[in-house]
DNA sequence: TTTCTTACA
DNA sequence: TGTAAGGA
């Protein structure tokens, strides 16, 4: 199918599609006049990326992830040994984020309760 | 009509 | 990420 069909399927824009192309995420093979051609597969595909980018992984992360997971986007299955360790780590990236934002929050609040009607 | 690439108020 | 431009 070519990509007017991928966007009916999936609800993603043809320019992020594209761009989940040029971040390595799909590999859509191409006609003789250079319009992408993609798979039932990458249907799929498609929903994983979704359901990982909405588990605050980067795409960089999800190119190395995507082809060790089983499943569609909503219960993936992690197939490959060293996958789960991966998202551990990326588990704790998230956790200082969170940290981190916390952190300016509080610098906010203290600055707030200092001030007028604090 | 549909898709492609490149570039930006 | 959307959208516009200029082609095929």
């Amino acid at each position: 199918m070519r990509i007017g069909d991928m966007v009916r399927r999936t609800g993603v824009s043809e320019r992020l599609l594209r761009y989940y192309e040029e971040q390595g995420l799909l590999t859509p093979s191409r006609l003789p006049s250079g319009y992408r051609v993609y798979s039932e597969a990458d249907v799929v595909t498609v929903r994983r990326i979704r359901g990982l980018l909405a588990a605050g992984l980067t795409t960089a992360v999800i190119a190395r992830v995507l082809p060790c997971l089983e499943g569609d986007g909503a219960h993936m299955v992690p197939v490959c040994p060293d996958l789960v360790a991966e998202l551990r780590g990326e588990r704790a990236r998230i956790t200082s984020a969170i940290d981190e934002l916390r952190a300016a929050r509080d610098v906010l609040d203290a600055v707030i309760a200092a001030g007028p009607r604090g």
